[in-house]
DNA sequence: AGGTTATCTGCAATCGTTACCAGTAACGAT
DNA sequence: ATCGTTACTGGTAACGATTGCAGATAACCT
């Protein structure tokens, strides 16, 4: 069995264990050759458990995120991967979009890592600060709670994105501009309804077509399809994620109705496969990686800096990415969509 | 502070720290209903650590895939997040398909997880039964090592699936058909490139265009690249997994290749967005989700169960979806492709 | 009532580290 | 020779739980 402690090797190098310790943790001790030697010789791993036991510290840090297949929440688990750095490691929580198990995460959490990376459901939740009550850091990632100022973020811009989408459809002559929006619930949800709103009355449109989703691909296929279903449908439609898009996608297939000469589409969040579908698609991107990393980052310097050092914001920018998927409106005749079943 | 240990439970309530520690190990004690109430008026949470150490259990089981991007491993990790249960959680180590980080990550995860379900890089590494010397179980995933009989393992029948694909291609009517495969070293490289040349074979076709590549988009993409730059290009080609598929479109769309007229797509793995592309992309599917729930569940198997029980291999089924990106090959004319620059 | 189980209890040792404390050796400065 | 400084060292008490042991109590049977 694997059992050697560090007593073993004391005793093999004939120190006490206080000297292996010293030598463990960077000091510069007497043997440093012979220990060395020793801890490959009879193979030696410390115990974490014993190590997080003594010094409160686990060198894990958790990151909690509401769905991993989510191509967006995947690359912002990995860019934290990316800099996580060497003798730290991440647990992953994926709560499945439910309440219940982001709170019972959040408690079992408790001890076990250093830090709490996290996208809440939804910003009216206590569970983070009561969290952070214990003195465990947590750092918010493309999401907020409502008393979000208190802890560092790491966020994108998602009202300007917004704005970008919709003055871009309006760019292009577009009045009838529906949105399909995320829960107003969650801080992209909110901001970027406020920036499609914001823009629409800049350009003086009153918004007619305003749908709350759930940025689920599902829930972008019902949208798009009510849309559709409406006396006189919306021109361009502005989808505030990734899923949605895919979803609004599929109705408008299932319908048959032609993008972008029946209506245009732009989404947020670019899709790795976005050029592959006809017409290539239109979307607002942004660096998912970097902000995940960018989150990494202020936790670890939280976590080295002491819990003193005030929160700090990142904020990724937004790109507008033109490819098919938008074109003028044709308003001169009345489209009528053939209605098909799924 | 929230130092509120086991003891001062025990002194609160009036019984010992024994006592405690039952009740919380699920043991009928006394004053059960004292001792809940104590717990929850002192906010008391046991110490992670301190368990781990005097018991050796953590509650967390790890899952180590080389992308967690690759939305099929995506959906493995949900599938085992989902059959994990109450009272263990998931450590998630993305190795970003370097052999370097795979070994430091099982080095690293000793002594901190209970278990490890892994897709390895590569057959031919000894890191994990290297790791299981030390009595910690490993569940396989996707992939093998070349002494993965004696471990646990959660596959795919990827031979039958590229059979099924090449069967298919060859029922068209294709001759010239060509596979991008995925490193033979890894178990689906090998076992899809097995099954695609048992399938030529049986039809006493000669295996003309075989490319191995990587698993990766660029890989995908260079290796179809250089298909249609051969004199005779192929007429039907089979992509062992689903980014290799999106890098292979993206060549065709590139080149200005036109799919299924000139040239008939099959990939390994659906993709949620398969029906968007044009045309809708034919390929082979499998139940990710469910294989990583089945890892899990042969993880918590075995780890209930003691390691004395004898590995067991769970496969799930693969399926042909038919779109539209596969049609009889057009022979008559020797096509030419236009040479495009990316 | 007496004996036999069955069930619960507290004591205390233990898990493998870390960190505090005091001690020692080496060395140059006074 | 004495002193202060530097640079290590070993002994040992924690950290907060679990668990074997033996004793106590209650429950059950004859």
């Amino acid at each position: 069995m694997s059992t050697v402690t560090i007593t073993d090797v004391a005793k093999h190098v004939g120190v006490s264990v206080a000297t292996i310790s010293r030598h463990l943790s960077g000091f510069t001790v007497r043997n440093e050759e012979k220990i060395r030697k020793a801890i490959i010789e009879l193979n030696y791993r410390p115990s974490a458990a014993a190590r997080n036991l003594k010094s409160g510290r686990t060198g894990i840090i958790a990151i909690v995120v509401p769905d991993i297949t989510n191509p967006f929440f995947a690359s912002i688990v990995e860019g934290a991967e990316s800099a996580v750095g060497e003798d730290r490691m991440i647990l992953l929580v994926n709560t499945g979009d439910s309440r219940q198990r982001e709170e019972k995460a959040l408690s079992q959490l408790f001890g076990r890592v250093d830090g709490v990376i996290m996208a809440p459901l939804t910003e009216d939740e206590e569970g983070p600060s009561f969290f952070s009550q214990f003195g465990l850091p947590i750092v918010f990632v493309d999401r907020v709670t409502r008393d979000g100022e208190k802890f560092s973020s790491a966020l994108t811009d998602n009202s300007k994105g917004a704005s970008v989408a919709t003055d871009y459809l309006i760019a292009l002559g577009h009045k009838k501009i529906a949105m399909i929006s995320g829960p107003l619930t969650t801080t992209p949800g909110k901001k970027r309804a406020d920036g499609f709103r914001q823009s629409l009355k800049k350009a003086s449109i009153t918004p007619r077509y305003f749908i709350e989703s759930d940025f689920s691909e599902a829930g972008g296929y019902a949208a798009m399809s009510a849309l559709l279903e409406t006396d006189e449908a919306p021109t361009a439609v502005f989808t505030a994620n990734n899923l949605m898009t895919i979803g609004a996608l599929h109705a408008l297939r299932d319908k048959g109705v032609s993008v972008p000469d029946q209506i245009s589409i732009i989404g947020f969040d670019d899709l790795d496969f976005a050029e592959l579908i006809s017409p290539p698609l239109t979307v607002i991107a942004r660096d998912a990686r970097l902000q995940g990393a960018h989150a990494m980052e202020l936790m670890i310097k939280h976590l080295t800096t002491g819990a003193s050092t005030p929160p700090e914001h990142s904020m990724v920018d937004v790109q507008l990415i033109e490819r098919g998927s938008c074109a003028p409106p044709r308003e001169l005749q009345t489209i009528t969509f053939n209605k098909v079943d799924r």
